[in-house]
RNA sequence: GCCCGGAUGGCGGAAUUGGUAGACGCGUUGGUCUCAAACACCAAUGUCUUCGGACGUGCCGGUUCGAGCCCGGCUCCGGGUACCA
C-alpha cells in the first residue's frame, strides 16, 4: 500500500515536469522578437543620449507632463502604480513627435511614516531605507522604459531639497492676509497699519478680536506684539483642537483621518486641544472655490473639494441671556425659520458653559462635559444616533419676540465649527427635530402646511407662517427679509462659513522637514535665510522623549544661539506642495526655480494622479501656489491646468476552503488523544458541503481524504483510530496568487510555501484538480494578489506591459488584472514584427510603392490613433493597431512607405520595438524626435457605402449605393431591390427615411 | 442621509454627434501542422429557434422614422462625504 501510494507521487511528478522543459525550449527557440535583448539596448541608448532631457531653453512650444511622485516603500512597485506613468509617458512622447518641447521628469515623495515606523523597530535609519527603497524603485521605472527626464529628479528628504520647503514655511510665516486687498502681504506692511492706525480699519483674515490704537501698540512689550503677529501670520501657532494620534504619537490633519482613524495604520484619533503650527487655508477658501471654475479637472474632484471648503450662506444672530451679560452668537443657513426657534444648544467645550450653568443644573452639567470629553471622534461619529445633552438651566432671549428659549449643551454641536453654538429649530432640521423630540421639547411650525409630527422639513420651498413680519413670504424672499431686520436690529449679519479648516502643519515625528523656528525667550523667531537648510539632527532612539517632546528634541544641543529649536517637523504633504516648480529648474542655484524656468514652464499642463488626494496635497499645492503667486514668486495661480486620475487596478484574490478534521485515537493505556488535521476543499464541494447537499461523488472525495489524514497518524504513531469529526465551519483563506494557474491550486506549491507550514494539507479534489475561489478585491499584500511588474517585463518585456496594461480597459476606471489577456497583447507584437521579419527573421520591409487598400488601412489608423490620445482613450488605440495589424497581414504589406508611419505611431506605446525598427529601416537618430504621421483625408474617401436598411428601425440587410446617389435616387433603388420586397411583402411604405452616406430606414 | 459615477456576451471592454449593438482581446469549441504536446495558423462563438425568424445594452414607462446614447420613475453596484447648523 504505501508503496503503491510512493509510486504514483513519483510518476506524476515526472508527468508535471516534462511539459515545463520543453516550454523552456520553445522559448528560446522561438525568439524571433526577442523584446529583453531590444528593450536593454534602447533603454541604454536613452539613458546615454540623454534622449529625453527638457531643453532648459527652446524656440519650441512647452508642454509639461507630470505624474504625483511616488512615496518610496519597502513593497516595491506593483502593476497598478505604472498605469498612471505609462499613459503620461504615452502622451510625453506624442506631444515630442508633435514638435513641444517636453517637461516629464519625476522624483521621490521620501519623508513619510513608514520608513520612521521601520527605523523604530529595527534602529536602521530612515535614510538609509529610503534611500534603499528608491533604488529599487527606479530600478522598476527603468526597466519599462519611460521617458522621464531624470536629471531634473527631486528628493523631499534631502536638505538641497528642503531647504526651499523651510524657505517657503518662513515666507508664510512673516505673511498675513490683506482681506482688502484679498491677497496674503509682508508681514511688514499689518505692522505699519497698526503702527498708524492699531487695529481699527484693518480687514485681515485672523480668529482674534484685537481691538488697541496705535498708540497701545507702541506701548506693548516685544513679547505682547509677538503675541498679536502670531494670529495674523499665515503660519502659525495656536492653540487648537487636534486630531491626536495616541498610537502614532503624532497629530493628523483631517484629511489623514478616515471614518475616526488614522489612514495609515487605522489607529483610533482623539480630540485634544493642544498648541500647533498651522497653516491659514481658509483664507483661501473662496480662491480656492473660484479657482475650480478655470481647471479642467474631472466633475467629481472638484465636487469632492467644494464639498471639503463647504461654503454655506446664512446669517450670524446674537442672542440675549436672561440674567446675564453674555450674548450667544449664532450661524444659520435658515434666518428665515428664526421664528421656529424653540431652544438653544451650545458645544459642551463652549466657553460660556459653566457661566451659563445654573446651581440645580451644576452636577447634571459637569457630568455630561466630562461624558462628551471621554468619546472619541469614532465614537461620536459611528453613534451619531444616540442623542445626548442637558439643560444648562438658563434662557435666551427671543430677539423678536422676547420668548423664553432654554439653552442646553449636546454634542452634536461641534465647538470647531461656526461659534460652537446653534438656534434650533426643530420643525426645520433634522438633528434639532431628534433633539427636542428626545428631550420634549416644543416643535413650532413656521412654514404653511408643514407637518412636523414624523420629521423635520428642510424644504426651501413653501410659505413662511406664524412668524410675526416674516407672515406670507415665500422662503427665499424671507431669507433676505429676515437678514435685512437683523442688521437693522443690530443683533447680526448676513455670513458666508466654510467648513474648511485651518491646517494642522507640525508633526511630532521624526523623519520630516524640520520647522526652521526657535523661540528666544519665548518668542517664535526663523532660522535666517541665509543658514537654512535647518538639517534633520541625529537622534539615539526615532521615539519621543521620556517627558512627551517630539523625537527631534532628542538630538544633543537642538538650538540656534542657545535658543531652543522647535521640535516638531512638518507634514507629508509639505514637501509635495511645491515640488512641480523645482523641476522647472535644471540648474538650481540661488531660488526654489529661477525667474527665467517659472516664467518658461509656468505650470503643468497635464497632471496624472490618484483621487485620493483630492482633499489633501491637491488642495494644499493650490493653496501654497496661490500664495507663492500673492508674494509675487509666481505668476500663476493654479498649479494644474489639466488632472487625470487614473483608475485603481484591482488584484485577483484566490481562495481556499478550510475545514478542521478532528480524530480521536486511543494509546497503549487506552487514553484518547485527539489529533487535528486541515482539509482543503474544492470550490464546489465545500459550497456544497456547507449547505449539506453533497453528492455521492463528493463523499467518496472527502472519504478519500480524511483517510489519508488518518494514514499520517498511523503510519507514524502507535494509536488506534476511534472516530473522525469534519467540521462544518469552513474558512476561506486568501493564499498567494503564484501557487495558482487560472483557478487550479498547485498543491505541491502550497505544501512547501512559508516553510511547510502546510505540508500536511490534505485535499478534497474536484475531477482531479483543487479549484479556488476567486474575488476582485484592492491590491495589497495582506491579500497575497499583488502581481509584480518585474515578472511581466521577464516574461513578456515592457512594450507588453505597457500596451497591456492600457488595453485593459479606460484610464479612469477601476479594472481587474486578468494574467490569461496578456497573452494577446503579446501575440500581437509577435504579429506586429513579422509585418517587418520573415519566418527565418530576415527583416524584409521593401521599398515598394504603397496600394490604395494599404494606405486607407495607414490613414484609418493614424486618425484613430490621433483622436484617441487626444482624448486619452489608449485602450482603444491599443485595439487599433491590433485591427492595422491584422489588416496588413491579410494585405501581405511589408513596405516601408507604410510601415515607417506606423512605427512612429505606435512609438508612445510601444518604444523599444518602435526604436529597434526604427534603426532596422536605416534611420541612426532616435525615432522620438520624428515628425508624427498626418493625417490625410484623401486616403478614406470611398465612391459606394454599405447602407444599412432597416425596417421600422430594425436592420434587415445591407446594399451597397455609389456615393454620389441623390436622396431619391437612393429610396427608389432600396425599394427596387429584391431584398426589399422579401419585406415589403408587396405593402406600400408609409414613409422612407434617407441619410446619404449613413443609413436607410423604411417604415412599414 | 446627501453628492458624484456606473450597469452592454462566459470575461475585460467597443460603439466619439440619436443611425448596422457586441469592434479588439481573452476564454471556449472544432480544424490544420505534429509521433505527441507547446507555438503558430484557419473557422465558429449574444440568447432562443419550428431554421422562416424571434428576442436582446439593469428594471418600468416616454420622446423619435430610429434609443446602449435623450426624458421621467425605480433597482443594484462603486466612490466621496456627514451631527457643518
Amino acid at each position: 500500500m504505501v508503496h503503491g501510494a510512493l509510486f504514483i507521487l513519483h510518476y506524476t511528478f515526472c508527468l508535471s515536469t516534462l511539459p515545463m522543459r520543453n516550454f523552456a525550449n520553445q522559448l528560446e527557440e522561438n525568439m524571433d522578437y526577442n523584446f529583453s535583448e531590444i528593450e536593454k539596448r534602447w533603454q541604454a541608448y536613452w539613458q546615454q543620449n540623454q534622449t529625453f532631457a527638457a531643453a532648459e531653453k527652446s524656440d519650441k512650444p512647452k508642454y509639461y507632463v507630470l505624474d504625483m511622485f511616488p512615496y518610496p516603500s519597502g513593497a516595491g512597485l506593483h502593476v497598478g502604480h505604472p498605469l498612471g506613468y505609462i499613459a503620461s509617458d504615452i502622451y510625453s512622447r506624442y506631444k515630442r513627435h508633435l514638435g513641444f518641447n517636453v517637461l516629464h521628469p519625476m522624483g521621490y515623495d521620501s519623508f513619510g511614516l513608514p520608513a520612521e515606523q521601520y527605523a523604530i523597530q529595527t534602529g536602521q535609519h530612515p535614510k538609509i531605507t529610503t534611500e534603499a527603497n528608491i533604488s529599487t524603485y527606479r530600478r522598476q521605472l527603468d526597466q519599462i522604459g519611460f521617458s522621464f527626464d531624470w536629471s531634473r529628479e527631486v528628493r523631499t528628504s534631502t536638505p538641497e531639497y528642503y531647504k526651499w520647503t523651510q524657505w517657503i514655511f518662513v515666507q508664510l510665516f512673516n505673511s498675513w492676509y490683506n482681506k482688502a486687498s484679498n491677497k496674503a502681504e509682508d508681514l511688514e506692511t499689518l505692522i505699519a497699519h497698526f503702527e498708524a492706525n492699531g487695529t481699527f480699519y484693518l480687514k485681515a483674515h485672523t480668529d482674534s478680536e484685537f481691538d488697541f490704537s496705535a498708540a497701545d501698540w507702541k506701548k506693548y512689550s516685544e513679547k505682547e506684539q509677538a503675541a498679536v503677529l502670531m494670529d495674523y501670520r499665515m503660519a502659525f501657532l495656536a492653540d487648537s483642537f487636534v486630531n491626536w494620534c495616541p498610537a502614532l504619537g503624532t497629530v493628523l490633519a483631517n484629511d489623514e483621518i478616515k471614518d475616526g482613524l488614522s489612514e495609515r495604520g487605522g489607529h483610533p484619533v482623539e480630540q485634544k486641544k493642544m498648541q500647533q503650527w498651522s497653516m491659514r487655508i481658509t483664507a483661501y477658501a473662496q480662491r480656492l472655490l473660484d479657482g475650480l471654475e478655470k481647471i479642467d479637472w474631472t466633475d467629481a474632484i472638484k465636487e469632492i473639494q467644494r464639498n471639503w471648503i463647504g461654503k454655506s450662506k446664512g446669517a450670524s444672530i446674537s442672542f440675549d441671556v436672561e440674567s446675564s451679560e453674555k450674548k450667544i452668537e449664532v450661524f444659520t443657513t435658515r434666518p428665515d425659520t428664526v421664528f421656529g426657534v424653540s431652544f438653544m444648544v451650545i458645544a459642551p467645550e463652549h466657553e460660556y458653559v459653566s457661566e451659563l450653568t445654573t446651581e440645580a443644573q451644576k452636577e447634571e452639567i459637569e457630568a455630561y462635559v466630562k461624558y462628551a470629553a471621554s468619546r472619541t471622534e469614532r465614537e461620536r461619529q459611528t453613534e451619531v444616533k444616540k442623542i445626548t445633552g442637558a439643560f444648562t438651566g438658563s434662557y435666551a432671549v427671543h430677539p423678536f419676540n422676547g420668548k423664553q428659549i432654554p439653552i442646553w449643551i449636546g454634542d452634536y454641536v461641534l465647538a470647531g465649527y461656526g461659534t460652537g453654538a446653534v438656534m434650533a429649530v426643530p420643525s426645520g432640521d433634522q438633528r434639532d427635530w431628534d433633539f427636542a423630540k428626545h428631550f420634549n421639547l416644543e416643535i413650532p411650525a413656521v412654514i404653511e402646511g408643514q407637518n412636523v409630527n414624523d420629521g423635520a422639513d428642510d424644504n426651501k420651498s413653501g410659505i413662511i407662517c406664524n412668524s410675526d413680519f416674516l407672515n406670507g413670504l415665500p422662503v427665499k424672499k424671507a431669507i433676505g427679509a429676515a437678514i435685512k431686520a437683523i442688521q437693522e436690529k443690530g443683533i447680526g449679519k448676513g455670513q458666508t462659513n466654510y467648513r474648511l479648516r485651518d491646517a494642522v502643519f507640525s508633526r511630532q515625528r521624526y523623519w520630516g522637514e524640520p520647522i526652521p523656528i526657535y523661540f528666544e525667550d519665548g518668542i517664535a523667531k526663523t532660522v535666517p535665510e541665509n543658514e537654512l537648510p535647518l538639517t534633520l539632527p541625529e537622534v539615539d532612539k526615532y521615539l519621543p522623549t521620556e517627558d512627551g517632546e517630539p523625537p527631534l528634541a532628542r538630538a544633543k544641543d537642538w538650538s540656534y544661539k542657545g535658543n531652543p529649536l522647535e521640535a516638531s517637523t512638518m507634514p507629508g504633504w509639505a514637501g509635495s506642495s511645491w515640488y512641480l516648480y523645482r523641476y522647472m529648474d535644471k540648474l538650481r542655484e540661488g531660488d526654489f526655480a529661477s525667474k527665467e524656468s517659472l516664467y518658461y514652464w509656468k505650470n503643468v499642463d497635464l497632471y496624472f494622479g490618484g483621487a485620493e488626494h483630492a482633499t489633501g496635497h491637491l488642495l494644499y499645492s493650490r493653496f501654497w501656489t496661490k500664495f507663492l503667486n500673492d508674494k509675487g514668486f509666481l505668476s500663476i495661480d493654479e498649479p494644474f491646468k489639466k488632472l487625470i486620475n487614473q483608475g485603481m487596478i484591482l488584484g485577483n484574490s484566490k481562495f481556499v476552503y478550510r475545514s478542521i478534521l478532528t480524530t480521536t485515537w486511543t494509546n497503549k493505556e487506552e487514553k484518547e488523544v485527539e489529533k487535528q488535521h486541515s482539509i482543503y476543499l474544492s470550490k464546489s464541494i465545500s459550497e456544497r458541503f456547507v449547505k449539506d447537499e453533497s453528492t455521492p461523488d463528493d463523499l467518496i472525495e472527502l472519504t478519500k481524504a480524511v483517510e489519508e489524514a488518518k494514514r499520517t497518524v498511523y503510519t507514524s504513531e502507535n494509536l488506534l483510530w476511534k472516530e473522525s469529526e469534519l467540521s462544518h465551519k469552513i474558512a476561506a483563506v486568501n493564499i498567494d496568487i503564484s501557487m495558482v494557474e487560472g483557478v487550479e491550486l498547485d498543491t505541491d506549491k502550497f505544501k512547501t510555501a512559508n516553510n511547510g507550514k502546510e505540508s500536511t494539507a490534505h485535499f478534497v479534489l474536484d475531477e482531479g484538480k483543487y479549484i479556488c475561489g476567486s474575488e476582485v478585491e484592492k491590491m495589497s499584500k495582506s491579500k497575497f494578489n499583488v502581481v509584480n511588474p518585474d515578472r511581466i517585463v521577464e516574461r513578456y518585456g515592457a512594450d507588453t506591459l505597457r500596451l497591456y496594461e492600457m488595453f485593459l480597459g479606460p484610464l479612469e476606471q477601476a479594472k481587474p488584472w486578468d494574467m490569461e489577456g496578456i497573452e494577446g497583447v503579446h501575440r500581437f507584437l509577435k504579429k506586429f514584427w513579422r509585418l517587418f521579419h520573415n519566418k527565418e527573421n530576415s527583416f524584409i520591409v521593401s521599398e515598394e510603392k504603397a496600394t490604395k487598400e494599404e494606405l486607407k488601412t495607414l490613414h484609418k489608423t493614424i486618425k484613430k490613433i490621433t483622436e484617441d490620445i487626444e482624448r486619452f482613450s489608449f485602450n482603444t488605440g491599443v485595439s487599433a493597431f491590433m485591427i492595422c495589424t491584422n489588416e496588413l497581414t491579410d494585405l501581405k504589406c511589408h513596405k516601408k512607405e507604410i510601415l515607417e508611419q506606423l512605427v512612429i505611431l505606435i512609438e508612445p506605446y510601444a518604444p523599444h520595438i518602435a526604436e529597434e525598427l526604427w534603426n532596422k529601416m536605416g534611420y541612426q537618430t532616435s525615432i522620438s524626435t520624428a515628425n508624427f504621421p498626418k493625417f490625410e483625408k484623401s486616403h478614406l474617401i470611398e465612391s459606394s457605402h454599405k447602407y444599412p436598411v432597416s425596417f421600422n428601425g430594425k436592420m434587415r440587410f445591407t446594399i451597397e449605393l455609389p456615393l454620389d446617389l441623390s436622396k431619391d435616387e437612393i429610396e427608389k433603388t432600396v425599394l427596387e431591390s429584391e431584398d426589399a420586397a422579401k419585406w415589403l411583402e408587396e405593402k406600400t411604405p408609409k414613409k422612407v427615411i434617407v441619410v446619404p452616406g449613413r443609413i436607410v430606414n423604411i417604415v412599414v
